[in-house]
DNA sequence: AATGAATGAGCGTTCATTCAT
DNA sequence: CATGAATGAACGCTCATTCAT
């Protein structure tokens, strides 16, 4: 069941997003919002009942994103082999998460609020688990896979890596080259290589 | 330079670590706080100067405390082989992040508050790497590692996975055999079995 | 420059004069005002501010308005005869201070908030400093004045005498005959006849 | 009934005047007294019951010392011609008010607290005109004194003229030479003159 | 006689939300 | 459909005072 936003409340909701990944859900005001986004204050209540509500919106808006996106993609690489698609679903999950940190930073963090968001987002994960594990399967079949490593662990270490790096960006980019406007690209393309070696040596891949 | 709490400081600062992990730092109101540590309201601003002074010594007091413990530790295995160094550096880290969860599943998303503190944990965190890297040079030359994987990727999956199983537990227990009290026993010995398995694949390390 | 003040500004202001003149500036809390002028607390920090920032407009108003009716004044007097013109002054003053002797009564006590509040009304001081002069020097060139007293002097004993009154009225009205609703008309005429007989005495007048 | 203060009382007192004279009753804390007199905070309710009653005995101790100096004054000019006594008792009445500035500065405006205080100060404000009622009565016998001044009046006038100048230092300042240092040495000089020429000429004396 | 830890009330302000238009 | 004025609740904090020692 897909939710339609009208293209004032996206407006918000993209507004909305920044701001709480940079100062949280409480430490965002309605007014903060509605000035950034230059709108009334009353908007949001209007527009999506409360804030909270919004909160709601937001993860719906964006998971639901992701999760069709991701849905895009594994379409793209049904057809290759094991060891590709699993370097491409790395690829891929880095490249998201980077792309649209402002949500992955906080996501986990503000998600107290509501279950149902939780269940989304939860389904998502286990979406990804189970396309994992395909391919791990898959791969294993075909031999170039050695060992069976667990997908929810992956996923784990996959998602959790990435966010950390997010999360403590001071930390990581003192290990980076270049300056600190090239640090998406570099870190993208350092996480990259760390969690492909990572898995697939995991996996008893032979390089 | 070593700093000292009181018996009521730290009994405030518990309260207010498990609010703030659950609700965040603005989530968390000093009402709150002292309606859960059965204290007045006014001792917050009494004892700490205000809330924002008590959120940095909340940081000082648990990073404080695990830099502490991570000497120590270290001291415990200094004698010992490079693969058990490793494996026991993984351990403790897994076991650290479990015990002290509430903490750390705030502290990298409270910490637009306080630069010192932000300072105080990159050391931390350079130190892990520090720690890292001598081991895996020693494997190195000893010849039971055979790739020098880069240390601060380790310790950014170590960290981000464990945290990860954290955040979002309603996913990962979906995976763990046991009831949800044993949770946290059951995640640290699969954390570890995975973590364990990750590096030194990574490393190349023969089982 | 002049500032405009919208009606529920002005309620709130004539409220906070009226508390602020009996009980001082702290003395005197928002929720005082708010619960007077039957107005929600939060309104005197929506429509000012700040409560600090409600007390400069409050100067701001009361000075302004005390400029503009001296300004007004003296232009109906400027035609008259020395000696008809100071004793104009002088029951001006009396009249004024007394019709606005909330304002009076604590302007020169609570100014040590504002700098720019004690230039504005130390400016309008050294007006009427001006406005004497000229009428003190044309009587003394007409002859109707023998001695040139100090104007600066004579302003501080005109306003420093009926604020006196205003601030130990308990003292001031055992001398008045009346009952205690009569106490404004009765001070005012006894402090007009006081002052002019002090002042023209002063000058050397001869009655 | 005279009462007695111990030493630390008086030296807590002492503070208390300056700060709520600079600072108004209200925006002066008992933590502000305490800090500046270097006593524990809680010695202003031990000693006096509580910062309201503090405020009652600053009172006593302020008039009570003042009615017992203006006592003793009369003795000293008790044998004198009534010109020079008037001459005195002005003379002497700015000098005190100029001397203990920090005392009348605020003693009309915060005098809402207690009835008591207000009778005491009536009283001495009474006693200043009956002494000047007969100084003026025996100039009118003896002729130096042609017209019968309403001794009230000349009492407001005295000490309103001189309290207004210690509020207004900004605005009476500009009309005195030297500097600021001078500024009590100067206006005295300057209030004495002009307020002994006031009194004097409109009690009709020949100079 | 004197302290300092601790209290409860109240402070000015900001919040998300409501409501009349 | 959208606004901005207005609200009541809650915020962090400071206050004068109390109380155990």
């Amino acid at each position: 069941m897909k939710k339609k936003f009208t293209e004032k409340q996206i407006q918000i909701l993209d507004v909305a997003e920044e701001l709480i990944a940079q100062k949280g859900f409480e430490g965002t005001s309605v007014r903060d919002i509605s000035a950034k986004a230059n709108i009334n204050v009353a908007m949001i209540s209007y527009y999506f009942g409360s804030k909270e509500k919004m909160m709601v919106n937001l993860y719906q808006y964006r998971v639901q994103k992701t999760r069709e996106t991701f849905a895009e993609f594994t379409q793209t690489i049904k057809d290759g082999k094991p060891e590709m698609q699993l370097k491409e679903i790395i690829n891929f999950i880095v490249k998201q998460l980077l792309t649209y940190n402002y949500f992955h930073g906080f996501v986990t963090q503000e998600l107290r609020h509501d279950d149902r968001v939780k269940n989304t987002l939860l389904e998502f994960y286990q979406t990804c688990v189970k396309v994992l594990d395909e391919v791990i399967q898959k791969g294993i079949v075909s031999g170039v896979f050695k060992r069976a490593a667990k997908s929810e662990d992956i996923v784990s270490t996959l998602l959790g890596t990435v966010v950390f790096t997010i999360r403590n960006k001071n930390f990581y980019e003192i290990y980076l080259k270049g300056n600190e406007q090239d640090y998406l690209t570099n870190s993208e393309k350092k996480l990259k290589n760390h969690l492909n070696l990572c898995v697939f040596a995991l996996l008893g891949y032979q390089i």
